[in-house]
DNA sequence: TCAAAAGTGTTCAGGATACACCCATGG
DNA sequence: CCATGGGTGTATCCTGAACACTTTTGA
């Protein structure tokens, strides 16, 4: 894979008569620092030289478009193994320049402390505060903000915070998760309460290292006793 | 607009060479006689020959995904302005026998009795109840699976259900309606206040005709108060 | 006057919210 | 011993759930 999977530049899989082709879009949200990113590529055609776009290829005859989505993230992250959600399709006749494509897109989720870009797609990538994108290429920046409403509806509803974070981390980091994508602020107290209660977190006897204060317990999510937890009907909701 | 709209039977924007396309399928739901259907039409290709699909059509070069589906709900119904929502994407390279056909789910709903189907279509068409069905050609069951899955979800958080109801409609038939589609039962009483304390419903101060029993009161879904409602920040969910 | 469905209030429990102080650690 | 962030409990309010009888109409 390289950088022609950008589909800004692979042209081989469009049809030239009908001008029709087919593709997946990932936006891939990282946390880091307090702050949600997103990872980008730049786009070097015309007319959006210059400008961010997201990670996207063509749909391949043997794939569907969920395998698409999976071997973009492997090619960014060497990991295939990543929470991954498809949030609707893009299909404006005139939404890209070389023609007819139509793009399903998807949004990730990675803990960017945890994610070596692998060496071939790491020169070309760049994290990207959510707040600082204005503009993207093509029509990116409303497949961004669409997938930045799905993740906020659906960390509302579903435990996929966790899958931002290390898999070690403190209550603190999981509530400052929650404000810093969602936009609001928690109560402390009520936020600890309601995870106790929701019994999903794994209490790993362990403390953070090296801070100048009183260091915070780690836990990691109980993954199994959700599922359990879940298909008994467990209502998730922060 | 033909029969050969059903996807199954046309041919052409198929391409021959990458045996590429792009589609559309719509799960009309229905409702009538407190049942929940589905607007089907029969399959005449190998090997799905006599088994039900669902209705859907090319993309054509000139419109997107959304105004496809709202030309095939023009066509089965002569009306476009009818309540849709994109589900999801079907992509499995093996799903149509023709070659790559991938194609976006939508959902949309129509109260039966005021839908007279299309003179050109009518002839093709049936409503089958949701319950009886088991199979359907093509993946077009795990589709309507999805979109009833969804349509529940939005059925809870949003207040969709008076687009299967006639534009006047007894409390009573509105809680059938969600007790026949969510499959439970609902507290008569708790029912109403709810719909009392959201302030949607305009009393129409008319009552049912010719019911040998105590007519119930008429309603109508105030749109409008809803949308500022909504904006404000209204929390709908039954 | 009967059958059939419409319509209505109250109580209780559990979850959501608001709120302030002590604790542990490193420097 | 101080600065920093970690950690905890209680009182109140509100919403959701359970529950039974009276009213209106047509036949």
């Amino acid at each position: 894979m390289t950088r022609s999977d950008n589909i800004v530049l692979a042209l081989s899989p469009i049809d030239e008569d009908l001008k029709l082709a087919f593709t997946v879009d990932c936006v891939i949200f990282g946390y880091d620092n307090d702050d949600l990113k997103v990872l980008t590529i730049e786009c070097n055609m015309d007319p959006f030289m210059g400008m961010i776009s997201l990670l996207g290829d063509f749909i391949t005859q043997d794939e569907d478009a969920d395998s698409a989505a999976k071997r973009i993230l492997k090619y960014c992250t060497g990991n295939e193994d990543i929470f991954l959600e498809e949030v609707k399709s893009f299909s404006k006749p005139d939404r890209h320049p070389f023609g007819r494509v139509i793009t399903i897109a998807f949004y990730s989720l990675v803990p960017i402390s945890l994610t070596k870009l692998t060496d071939s797609a790491d020169k070309h990538l760049k994290w990207v505060s959510v707040d600082e994108i204005t503009e993207m290429a093509f029509d990116h920046k409303e497949i961004l903000d669409n997938c930045l409403y799905q993740l906020r509806k659906s960390l509302r509803e579903k435990p996929i915070g966790f899958e931002l974070l290390p898999k070690k981390f403190s209550l603190k980091q999981l509530q400052t998760l929650y404000e810093v994508v969602l936009g609001i602020e928690l109560d402390k107290r009520n936020f600890r309460r309601k995870l106790r209660s929701l019994n999903i977190l794994i209490d790993l006897e362990e403390r953070q290292q090296e801070v100048s204060h009183r260091p915070a317990k780690l836990y990691k999510f109980d993954e199994h006793s959700f599922e359990k937890k879940s298909s008994d009907g467990l209502k998730f909701e922060i």
